[in-house]
DNA sequence: ACGCACTGCTTGATATGTCAAGCAGTGCTT
DNA sequence: AAGCACTGCTTGACATATCAAGCAGTGCGT
């Protein structure tokens, strides 16, 4: 029988520091919204099960997928781009990102396009690019 | 012997919508960078495999993460939102909102454009838009 | 005390994302 | 024409997300 295995180490917390502060926020919230894990299940259609935002609140999980932080975004009334946020999936400057190197090119035309416009310029211009090669 | 069936129907697209936008777009962007599925995967430094990306591209995942969006986009040196929007991660308002002076998606793909490069494409533009009219 | 309706939580099964390895095609060089 | 170096693509294996079902605890009404 193993005799008093000295605690080899501080077991290394399985939980990305990310997830955990997205676990306790999430069961904060539910907190504040006085609903239990089934609760919460039910007010999502079932969207979400109660099995699984216990793992969400325990920062088990490593990549939730957006579509289910956006229904439970909803059911506690937070903006789902906080969740998205917390769980790590925004850039760090959602809010302002419009401080990019912008060229002459967004001035013109460009800022209207079409979907369809869109596509034909991107293969237009990997035309032109594979012809100069 | 089959004679000239009269293609029976558009083979139902076992793809959402989403999706099948992502994938084109991630094809044209790769396309006007003049990549390959593997020349990718290394720009990535292997954080996504040339399997993978020709999934995507064609439209069959569903709910691509996040961090993989994230990795392409810096390679395409294209808004990360972009792409989070086309993976319909991103809510209506964030997409469509006055809230920034509407960057169409090609404002950007083309972020490293030369003057010629650009000047062919204003013109082009021009074109399949007289065109269209 | 018993049961019952709750609670949060774990767990085994399933779905789906993701990749390494391979296949078939295409062009280029010899 | 044979080999090679590419290409896009499929596929089988593995990892992870997600859920249905169950377990143990807590309070509460009888």
């Amino acid at each position: 029988m193993k005799h008093a295995a000295p605690k080899p180490r501080p077991p290394k917390p399985r939980v990305p520091a990310n997830q955990r502060q997205l676990g306790t926020l999430l069961a904060d919230l539910r907190a504040a919204k006085g609903l239990s894990l089934r609760g919460v299940e039910e007010a999502t259609s079932r969207a979400v099960s109660n099995a699984y935002l216990s793992q969400l609140e325990k920062g088990k999980i490593q990549q939730p997928s957006p579509s289910i932080l956006r229904e439970i975004a909803a059911v506690y009334a937070v903006p789902y781009e906080v969740l998205m946020d917390k769980a790590g999936y925004l850039l760090p400057s959602t809010t302002a990102t419009s401080a990019r190197p912008r060229n002459r090119l967004a001035a013109f035309a460009i800022a209207d396009l079409t979907a369809e416009e869109e596509e034909d310029l991107l293969k237009y211009l990997a035309f032109i690019r594979s012809r100069k090669r």
